[in-house]
DNA sequence: CGCGCCGTTGACAACGTTGTCCAGGCTCTA
DNA sequence: TAGAGCCTGGACAACGTTGTCAACGGCGCG
């Protein structure tokens, strides 16, 4: 009885719910690769974690051991005893929102450069599952945290910072605590788009966005406003819509201020999926409309006309806050800053299709 | 200097590594719980626990130190006593990929139905890249897998399947072992799209694919083989391009197989990259070129023509292994078993288009 | 030849939690 | 009023790893 015996002899163990599951029992720990090897424990710890003060020969015994028995280091345990876990944590909208693919991406891509793994969860745009998840996360003692917040109360995440988790906040900012905050240039690109529509002689523009308590559609709505007043355009409030993505809401918004008797010449849309929506609209109609849309799509190009857009660095903001959050845990940095990236605006046609009415 | 304070106020720091980047030194326990609240260390865990058998008093004091102290539980620590961490890994491919996209979140939906969270990886198509990845993923204790490979020998994933790790493929099955896996109907789809085509009037029918060694590439290829055959159509060695997604090499790949005394009349793409590709070159040409793509493209129907597709149902995918992966966590399953969904044909256009030549 | 040093190795405690088990005080019943 | 049983609470070990420290043997040097 070699190793059966390896757990048949554990003392009274009447309801042992942890083995249920595991087919063969439990896996094989350090004590069972020393045992086999005629080791230490510590020697294979040492060996493991290629530490200095082992001969070949005790290794290359310790190595055999560890393939036979199919060997694989607990870090659970590891993190317990070393306080860190080589792990972050990142908390978006919806990773299935073609805009945040990309800028977990990046995020993945610092972390592995610096040797982490990535632990993610979707908010679906709810304070509560964003505070739930950012907790469980610190939980797991996840070195750091990246969060593209839901909510604008992050009171709750001021133990865990004074606690040692590096927190940085991306595309919109922390509320009510001071963090570190990587952003995109949303007013000034919008002031930009709509100024680009009002330069091409549009003075009648729509504005269709989310929802203002949401950070970046109020920054949108304001840059609107800012390039209307720059042209001393007085802005209707027939103009504007700001209540959220949902398709149906966005197609009745749209309709509504391109008919009647003095309807909009132009639309500046606040995000990619109203900006789809509103293409919809638009490709149905008669009359050109002129359209520039907040953030990139991917066919964007191909599109009769090609559609005009504010475009932001998906990647480029998450690569700047992970990049950041490691500066914090590498303890080179020292008070929270405000970051902003600039936009870009892509002339593609629809944006320069002059006024119908 | 106001908040340079936060990192220079550490006592006497000798070489204390763990506790480096911790301002107030480590975090509190339940000991410290207990502490404060007068009570021993096993109420605090009841307490943290929701288990019976404590005192609406006794909680309440409990309650007030976690409070007072911002505690929050070490799973790490739980994990390593338990066993089990409610955690799962996701290996994909690029979480950049909107394809991934709606898999990824369909997988984390279901995690968080049964109360687990989600660790993901992009492999970047690098075999080495998966393997290191999952063995990571491994060594948290991830309680299962759901991987997307990269590679085609998955032995290496034995002793973990066999000490317990849930693990099913996705999108492309496993390497010389016996798992579970999920698949679109790549082969049948592709073979509907190609005759759809052929439908069509088309008998010169271009394939441009991702490379054969990638399971799902060469299951489309197989497909669009056995359309033509089924037609009578033999196919020419110059209507096939299998080099990979390269925008440049399959740009190059369309032009040449839509130029010359005999071009092709038609083309079917295997997958929404390559299509993307496609459709440029397409849109630069004089002439009408009929065209079917391996997977959905966010705005397919908005150009002109309309791209007719073979949608596959990526969240289906996602969702299906998910589900099937905590059933196996359940010890519900049995044997591991191949899924395979349907694609579904959307007309829109470019498919339908007759031959020009 | 003896001393000290170095390189190798292992014993042991600790990390923070949970499962087991027992103690003490209470209520309930005969 | 005594005994049984229940409820609450706490002491203790264990989970698998790593840091500390001490022991051991061999070697060089005085």
């Amino acid at each position: 009885m070699p190793e059966t015996a390896r757990r048949a002899d554990r003392p009274g163990d009447r309801r042992p719910d942890r083995r249920s599951g595991n087919r063969y029992g439990n896996r094989p720990t350090m004590k069972d690769v020393a045992a086999r090897a005629g080791v230490g424990l510590k020697t294979v710890s040492r060996v493991v974690n290629g530490e200095p003060g082992v001969t070949p020969d005790t290794e290359r015994r310790v190595q055999e051991a560890i393939e036979a028995l199919g060997f694989r280091r607990n870090d659970s345990a590891r993190v317990l005893r070393k306080g860190r876990t080589a792990s972050i944590g990142l908390v978006l909208e919806d990773l299935a929102d073609p805009f945040y693919g990309p800028l977990s991406r990046a995020v993945e891509e610092v972390a592995r450069a610096h040797g982490a793994l990535l632990i993610n969860g979707s908010s679906a745009e709810d304070p509560d599952r964003e505070q739930e998840l950012a907790l469980a996360l610190c939980a797991r003692r996840v070195d750091g945290l990246v969060i593209i917040p839901a909510g604008d109360d992050h009171r709750y995440l001021e133990p865990e910072i004074r606690a040692g988790v590096a927190t940085v906040f991306v595309d919109r900012p922390a509320g009510r605590i001071d963090a570190d905050v990587v952003l995109s240039d949303n007013f000034g690109g919008a002031r930009d788009g709509v100024a680009h529509l009002i330069a091409h002689g549009h003075r009648r523009i729509g504005f269709i966005g989310d929802m203002p308590r949401i950070h970046t559609a109020a920054e949108r709505l304001r840059g609107y406003r800012a390039a209307m007043e720059d042209a001393g355009i007085p802005v209707e409030d027939a103009w504007m819509s700001l209540g959220g993505t949902d398709p149906e809401r966005v197609r009745r918004a749209a309709e509504e201020m391109l008919s009647g008797p003095d309807p909009v010449t132009a639309v500046f849309t606040g995000n990619n999926r109203v900006t789809v929506t509103v293409i919809r609209v638009l490709a149905a109609l008669s009359r050109p409309v002129a359209l520039v849309g907040f953030d990139d799509l991917e066919l964007a190009d191909l599109l009769q006309p090609g559609v005009t857009v504010v475009a932001q660095d998906a990647a480029a903001l998450g690569r700047t806050a992970a990049e950041r959050l490691f500066r914090q845990l590498d303890g080179t940095l020292l008070a929270p800053e405000r970051i902003e990236l600039p936009t870009r605006l892509v002339q593609r046609g629809s944006g320069e299709i002059p006024p119908s009415g």
